[in-house]
DNA sequence: AATCTAATGCGAGCACGTTCGCGTTAGATT
DNA sequence: AATCTAACGCGAACGTGCTCGCATTAGATT
C-alpha cells in the first residue's frame, strides 16, 4: 500500500521535490500520518471546520508544526486526505428489486451522514472545495467515483426490465443522493429514517416513470 | 464615542451598542453600503470566495479597511447581507398546472445559477454557514423562507386535486430545489436546462405518486 | 552494524490580518 | 445656520499564522 503517493493528492504538475511522506512512507512517517488525522477528525468533531487550525492539530496530534505544515501545507489538504482515508464504503446492497436497493443505500447514506462526526467531515470537505480547486477537484471526483460504483443498482435493474433500458444511471444515483446533501448544507435539518425512505421512494417513482431516460426527459406521459 | 466595543463584532446578543451603520443608515452610510456590497459581488465573481479578503473588498471600494471591520467584522458577514441584499426574485410561475409549475421554477433556479456570479455568491454562502454559525442559521432561515413561499405552487396543486391533499408542500420543493445544490457544491458540474427538466419532471412524478404524503411515505403502489 | 538521508523537531523571523486611538467629515436635529 | 455626533479616514501597533535554516532522529540500504 502507498508505495507511489505522488500525485496523489493536489495539483502536482512539475516533477519536483516529492511530497514529504511520500518517499518513506513506513514507521514513523505512518505514525505521523494516522496521528494527524485522527487528530484532525477529533477536532472536526467538537468544534467544525471553522474552529480547526493547523496549530489545534499539531497540538492535540503531538505533531510538530512546522512538520504539518511541511506534509500538508493547509488544514483543507487534511481534510481531503481525511475523506479519501474515511472514505467509509456505504454498502451497495443487492435485493433484487430496485425499490429495496434505493431504499437500501439510502438508509445507508442516511446512516453514515447521521453521525455528527462524519457530517462534519463533509461539511468541511465542501467548503474547502469553495476555498480551494485542488478540494474541488478531489470533491468532483471522488464523488463521481463513488456514483459510478453505485450506478451498479440501476443497471441490474434496468437487465430485470424494472426500468427503461435508456435509464441515466449516473443520474439515478445523483438523485437519490442530491437531497441528502441539501439537508445538510442548506436546509441544515437532521438526516433522519424519514428523509431516506422518502428520497428513496421519490428517485424510484421518477426513474419508473421514465424521468431519468437519455433521449427523452418526458417520455411516457401526457 | 468608542468608549466600549466589547461584544461589537461577535454574537450580538446583549442589547448595546447599535451596529455601525444602523443608525444613521442615510446618505454617506448607504453610499459606503453600496460599494462595499458591490465590491464584494465583483471580487467574488473573479476570484471566489477562496480569495475574497478585507483588504481586497476596502481597495476595490474605496472604502477604508477600518470601516469595513467595524461594520462587518468578517468577509462572512458582508456576504450574508450580499445574499439577502441580492435575494434576486426567482419568479413562482402560475400555469394551471402543477407540471409545469415545477418546471417553471426549475428553470428559474437553473437560470439563476447559470449565472456564474450568483453560482459564487451561493457557494460562498454554504462555505461562510459551515465556518461561522450565524451565517448558517441565515442560510437555514433564508431558504426555510423561500421553500414556504414557493410552497403555494403545490398548494394550488391540492385545490386543483391533482396531488394528494395531505402532501407535504415543503418537501416537494426542498425535492425541487436538493440536484441543483447537488450538482452546485458537490459533483460541481454545469446547471444546465436538462438538469433544471429532469428535476422538475422527477419532482412531479414522485408527488403525483404520493411519494410526499406526510401519513405515509408509499401509500399507493403494490 | 555501519552508513545514508528523508523526515521530523526546534525556534527565530517574516508577513499578513486585525484592532485600536484619535482627528475629521457629513448627515441629522434644533 | 448652528450644533451635535454617528460614521468614516488614517496610521500605528498588536497578534497570529506561516515560513525558513539548522540540528537531530530513525527508517532504509549496503
Amino acid at each position: 500500500m502507498g508505495r507511489d503517493r505522488a500525485g496523489q493528492l493536489g495539483e502536482r504538475m512539475s516533477e519536483e521535490e516529492p511530497t514529504p511522506g511520500s518517499v518513506r512512507p513506513g514507521g514513523r512517517t505512518a505514525r505521523t500520518r494516522a496521528a494527524v488525522l485522527t487528530a484532525t477528525l477529533d477536532e472536526l468533531g467538537e468544534g467544525g471546520y471553522g474552529e480547526l487550525t493547523m496549530e489545534k492539530i499539531a497540538q492535540r496530534s503531538g505533531v510538530h508544526l512546522a512538520t504539518v505544515y511541511r506534509r500538508w501545507g493547509t488544514v483543507e489538504r487534511i481534510i481531503c486526505e481525511l475523506m479519501i482515508d474515511k472514505s467509509a464504503d456505504i454498502a451497495l446492497p443487492d435485493t433484487g428489486s430496485l425499490r429495496a436497493d434505493l431504499l437500501g443505500l439510502a438508509s445507508g447514506i442516511g446512516g453514515f451522514y447521521a453521525a455528527p462526526r462524519n457530517r462534519r467531515v463533509m461539511e468541511a470537505v465542501v467548503a474547502a472545495a469553495v476555498r480551494q480547486p485542488y478540494a474541488a477537484e478531489m470533491l468532483r471526483d471522488f464523488f463521481r467515483d463513488r456514483r459510478r460504483e453505485a450506478a451498479v443498482l440501476v443497471r441490474r435493474a434496468i437487465e430485470r426490465g424494472e426500468v427503461a433500458a435508456d435509464t441515466d444511471t449516473d443520474v439515478v444515483i445523483a438523485a437519490l443522493g442530491a437531497p441528502f446533501y441539501y439537508r445538510l448544507l442548506v436546509s441544515r435539518g437532521p438526516i433522519d429514517w424519514h428523509l431516506a425512505e422518502t428520497t428513496a421512494a421519490a428517485a424510484y417513482e421518477a426513474a419508473r416513470a421514465g424521468v431519468f431516460r437519455r433521449a427523452a426527459a418526458d417520455a411516457d406521459e401526457g
